[in-house]
DNA sequence: CCCTCTATCTCGGAT
DNA sequence: ATCCGAGGTAGAGGG
């Protein structure tokens, strides 16, 4: 019994064996998402070998023929086979129905042996073209500045990372183009006051060491305070969009070999 | 419409926000398996942060909070939480059903906003208690005959790991308890002619170059002509189970401390 | 094909 | 709590 066709989604339940086993057929024909629940045992074989006992689980054949066996609990499949691989349906001396997935290299067997099968769910149209982007996280954002200052403001080059002033850090200690030095704080966030106070507490320490120091605050934002009280006390504020600048981070990281080359060929230095 | 309420698996679709928010609940709170396959965005913030955009998607949460959420193609979910997450679900302020996960430590966020519901599958009498055996390959067979020499030979002691003779390698270099030198090979398989062979090729080596050494071939199981050829060799076969000598293994790695008092005292040598 | 490095790695064990 | 090591790690990137 075909219990619903909408368009994106069919459910086999409560069928004979022969039914179920079409429609799981189809369903790996043509590359479609196939769920199965059901009772099963696993073998596999390749890298390692393992053997599971019969128990209830939850079988998944994605449209490249990604392979998950999962238990009712716990995070990581039971066994899997990654994508690229061959799967066939066929029946065993004892009737019951198998799912048998081969990885051609390095060559893996993975089997499914069914002892009863409490639903198959075929996702015949499922589209998925969203983006996924993956941000960084405040370390990963200082790499990224660390490497292209000019990011920041040109000419800017980096002298030291975590820069200790007294028992602080402030996150770096550069040059501007014209030698003077700056102090420099990230934030992976939306910056309120806090962060420029913080930034400040850091310059009025290093003057107070002699040093003749301003300031620069990056993040991914500011708060409308926080815009108010940099501006009374002269800290620059740089703005960077996180999708942007991950976007230019993964391309420069694709030819790091190159990135100096680039950086001097951009700019017409040799 | 609740379309089966069979011992194991509910299935609801084609339904109400109302019912199919009510369905989830009931589920989340009772700990069962919850599988819905729908269109939604996601995001995550914890030790990294992410957004995907709008697809098609498979998300399960497993009894213990495991949270899944798997794209229709690939091994690896897209984004995901692991056990022991608290899962909540909400209707957000343009109505759409969100599930939210939150991890306590370290804190992680995963929401997963909903925009379509093609299908939700409960499984509420999942139960798998199969056990599940990792067998060794042939690398931690020897890790554990290095570590219990007894298994092959009482009073048996390893000397050397990959032992070599002239240009191979043979498994170990032992000695008796006679103080005799000894050659062993091991098979993570059923072995052959050739692995008799094989042995009795290093052994000829060893003695032509002065060694007074006998052989040893551990496998798990062997082939009726190699039990006949070693017997004429004079080469000694030792069969392991490797679900048992497993067993053995994983219980000496939990007190990997204490092993060789317990093997004295399991002999009691003082 | 190999190797190396990364990962929201997860998971377990020990400190 | 934190650190350390294993995993059928998978996956990406480079040679």
């Amino acid at each position: 019994m075909v219990v619903a066709g909408l368009r994106k989604i069919d459910v086999v339940m409560n069928n004979d064996v022969d039914n179920i086993a079409l429609a799981i057929k189809n369903t790996l024909d043509k590359k479609k998402v196939l769920i199965i629940i059901g009772r099963c045992r696993v073998d596999y074989e390749g890298r390692g070998r393992s053997k599971l006992e019969s128990g209830d689980r939850i079988i998944i054949v994605k449209q490249d023929g990604s392979f998950l066996v999962h238990r009712p609990m716990g995070f990581a499949p039971v066994n899997w086979q990654p994508g690229s691989t061959r799967v066939i349906l066929r029946v065993n001396n004892n009737k019951e129905l198998e799912l048998v997935s081969v990885r051609a290299s390095p060559r893996e067997v993975l089997r499914v042996v069914f002892e009863e099968i409490y639903i198959v769910i075929v996702g015949h149209g499922l589209i998925d073209t969203g983006e996924f982007i993956m941000y960084m996280d405040e370390k990963e954002l200082k790499d990224i500045i660390e490497k292209n200052p000019f990011l920041i403001e040109d000419g800017l080059r980096i002298i030291e990372r975590e820069y200790r002033i007294g028992d602080v850090y402030v996150d770096f200690y550069a040059k501007d183009v014209m030698n003077n030095d700056v102090l420099i704080e990230v934030k992976d966030e939306k910056a309120g006051v806090e962060a420029v106070a913080q930034l400040y507490k850091y310059i009025l320490e290093a003057r107070r060491r002699g040093m003749s120091v301003r300031g620069i605050l990056v993040s991914l934002g500011f708060s409308k305070d926080a815009v108010i009280l940099a501006e009374k006390l002269g800290i620059k504020r740089v703005e960077v969009n996180p999708k942007e600048i991950y976007a230019r981070y993964a391309s420069e990281k694709k030819d790091e070999g190159r990135t100096l080359e680039k950086f001097f060929s951009e700019r017409n230095i040799h």
